[in-house]
DNA sequence: CCGGGAGATGATACCGCTAACCTTTATTCG
DNA sequence: CGAATAAAGGTTAGCGGTATCATCTCCCGG
C-alpha cells in the first residue's frame, strides 16, 4: 500500500525498518507478542499492515524445523463419504492454523507411496492414511521421517502409528446377525473389490462370521464382488437372483450399490422386503428417504476426520506419545427396507 | 538403511559426501540429470537410495522462490459437486509434480480470506478459487502476491485474473426455455440462498430471463429460497404447492433438492410429471436412475478442475499470460420427468 | 603448440526466517 | 547501595537448498 515495489513481496526486514525494530523483534511481536512491549507491538501490527506483509512460512519452518501442514493420502476425493472425513479433518486443521494437503491414491500402493513421499518432501508433520496397508518403501520412508501417522480405514490389526476408525469386521457381523434375528436365512452379501483394501476384506469376514456363528454355511452363490456405482448395484440385485441362490436378503457392503437395487426395486415394482430385503453399509442421507427407507449403518465418518486431526495435534504439539487406536462406534439403523 | 542416525532425516550434504560429490552436484543430478555425467548421476542416485534421502521442498522453494504447492478454497468440501471439481485439479496437479492445499471458505468471504492469507503464506504457485466475490482485502493480498488466480464457480463478468466454469445464467436459461416449450407455464423455481453466493443469483436472473422472453409474469408465490438438503427439497415442494401459485413444473435449481422433491412424490404417490414435472440443475448420476428419472443439466464439473488446474500451470511455468476465460458448456439431459 | 570454447564440477552467497545467546536498562531486595 | 534478576531488544549463525560465477579438464582448429 505504501509504494510497494511490485513483484516483491513484503519481507520481515521490510516491517522492521518501517517498524524502527530488528527483524528478530518483528517476529517476536507476531509469534509472542507478550514478549514485546505494548507500543513496539503496536508498532510493528501496524507496520504489518502498511507494508502489506504476509509471513512466509517456508522460511519460518525451514528456520524452526516445525510445519504446519498435514498430509492426507484418501483413495479418492470424489466420493461422499471420504469428504465428509476430510470435512471433519480440514475443521479441526484450521481451528488450530494448520494446513491440509491432499491426494488421492486412486486405491493403488503405488501411488500412496508417491503421495505420501511428495508430503514428506514438503517436510509435513504428519499424515493422515485412508488405506491401511502400504508398500514396503512406503512405511519405510515414514518410519525415518519419524512423523506421527493416523491411519483411519478400518482398525486395523497392525498399525503403523494410531488408527482413528470402527471396526467394519464387527459392523458386518453385527448387521448380518441383524438380518438373522428377524428370520432371514440366505442373506446375499455384494462388496466392492476384496483385492482393493482391507476394509472390504475385514466386511467380509465379518458377514462370514456371523454366519458361523448362527451355524448358517457359507454360500459361494450368494456373494458377489461388484465395482462401486449406482448400476453396479442393479447388476449385483439381477445377478444374485438369478444366481441359484435364491437370496431372502441383500446386504450391500459398500458405496451406493443399495441405493441402485433399491431404485431397481421399484422400478420393477418390486416389493421391499416382500421380495428381498435389502440393507446398506453407509449412512448416506438418501436412504432414510427411499421407499422403503433402508436399513443401514451409522458410521461415524465426519468424527473419523475430527478425531483423526484431534490426536495427529495432539502427539505433534506434544500432548500425547505412542501408539493409540480410538475406535468410534458404528450402530445399525433398522428401517422398513428389512 | 546405512546407519541413519534416527531422527534425522539426511540431508543433500549428506547423500553428497556418500557419493563424494559436491552438494551443487547432488541438486543438479536431481533436477536437471542432464547436466552431469553418466557415472556420477549413477553415484548419487544409489546414494540417495542409501540414505534414504527425500529433498526438502521447503528449502528448494525458499531458495528458487518456485513454489509447487496450489492452493485451493472450496466452500464446503463435504459436497459432490465440489468434489468432482478436487479431484479434475488433484489429477492434473498430480501428473505435473505440484500439490493441493485445500481450506473450505464455509460459505463466508471471512473465511475466504483467512484460508487465501494461510495459503500466501505458504507461498502458493498459484491459487483456485470457487467462489467468485471476494472481501476488498483478500483482492488487495492476491495482487500484491501477484500469482495467478482461477476462478470457477460460474463465468462472472469481472473475474480476478482467469475463470474457468460455465454460465449458470445461461443454463438456468437454457432449462426454463426447455419448460417452456414443453408447455408448462407456470414454472416454479427452487433456489438455494441468493446472498449465499454469485452462482445462485447467476440462476435466479436466467430463470427470469427466460420468463421474461417468453412475455411472462414473474411470480414471487412461485420462487422459493431454500438451504442445501433433501429435507428442504420436500419442504420446497410442499410450499410451492400450497403457496398460491399453482406450479404446473419446478425447477430445483441446486444441490439435492430435487431428489428430496422426486422421492417425496414417488412416497404420495403423486405421478411425475402428471401431478407436477420436475427438473434438476447438477447432473448427480442418481437423478437418472429415479422414477421417473428427471431431467437435468449437465455439468462439466471434473472438467472445471481439469481445466483450472491446466491454465493455472500454463501461466506458472511461463506458457501463457494475462487474463482468459474458458467457457465450459453445459447440456440439457431431457427425461421423463418433464 | 597454444588460445579458446564446451562440459563437468565446485565454492560462495544468499532465500526469509528463528534459535540461541548477548547487551542494555530498569527493578528488586538484603 | 550494589549485586542479582528480569524484561526488552539486538546480533549472529544457521535451517537446506539453489543461482551464479569461478575453476578445471579436455579437445579442437589454426
Amino acid at each position: 500500500m505504501d509504494g510497494d515495489p511490485p513483484g516483491a513481496a513484503a519481507r520481515m526486514r521490510d516491517v522492521a525498518r518501517v517498524a524502527q525494530v530488528s527483524a528478530m523483534t518483528v517476529s517476536r511481536a507476531l509469534k509472542d507478542p507478550e514478549r514485546v512491549s505494548p507500543e513496539v507491538r503496536a508498532r510493528v501490527e501496524e507496520a504489518v499492515r502498511r507494508v502489506g506483509y504476509v509471513p512466509n512460512r517456508l522460511a519460518g519452518s525451514l528456520s524452526s524445523s516445525r510445519s504446519n501442514v498435514i498430509g492426507l493420502v484418501v483413495p479418492s476425493i470424489d466420493n461422499s463419504l471420504f469428504a465428509s472425513t476430510i470435512q471433519g479433518i480440514s475443521d479441526v486443521l484450521r481451528r488450530h492454523g494448520h494446513e491440509l494437503m491432499i491426494a488421492s491414491s486412486g486405491y493403488g500402493e503405488a501411488a500412496e507411496e508417491a503421495a505420501i513421499r511428495a508430503f514428506l518432501g514438503q517436510r509435513v508433520a504428519g499424515l493422515i492414511l485412508h488405506d491401511t496397508t502400504h508398500s514396503p518403501e512406503a512405511v519405510a520412508m515414514i518410519r525415518r521421517a519419524g512423523i506421527p501417522v493416523v491411519e483411519n480405514g478400518t482398525l486395523t490389526r497392525q498399525p503403523l502409528d494410531m488408527v482413528v476408525s470402527y471396526s467394519n469386521h464387527d459392523a458386518a457381523m453385527a448387521m448380518t446377525r441383524h438380518l438373522l434375528r428377524l428370520g432371514y436365512r440366505r442373506i446375499g452379501f455384494v462388496t466392492l473389490p476384496l483385492a482393493a483394501n482391507e476394509r472390504s476384506r475385514d466386511r467380509r469376514r465379518g458377514y462370514a462370521a456371523a454366519l458361523e456363528e448362527a451355524g448358517l454355511p457359507y454360500d459361494a452363490r450368494l456373494v458377489l464382488e461388484v465395482p462401486p456405482g449406482l448400476a453396479a448395484g442393479v447388476e449385483a440385485l439381477d445377478r444374485l437372483l438369478a444366481g441359484g441362490g435364491d437370496p431372502d436378503a441383500i446386504f450391500f457392503a459398500g458405496d451406493v450399490l443399495a441405493i441402485g437395487a433399491a431404485l431397481e426395486c421399484n422400478r420393477r415394482g418390486w416389493p421391499v422386503p416382500g421380495r428381498v430385503a435389502i440393507a446398506a453399509f453407509d449412512n448416506i442421507d438418501l436412504l432414510g428417504h427411499l421407499v422403503p427407507p433402508v436399513t443401514t449403518l451409522r458410521l461415524p465418518r465426519h468424527e473419523i476426520g475430527r478425531r483423526s486431526a484431534e490426536v495427529l495435534l495432539d502427539r505433534i504439539e506434544g500432548r500425547a506419545t505412542g501408539p493409540l487406536a480410538v475406535d468410534l462406534r458404528f450402530e445399525i439403523i433398522h428401517r422398513a427396507s428389512t
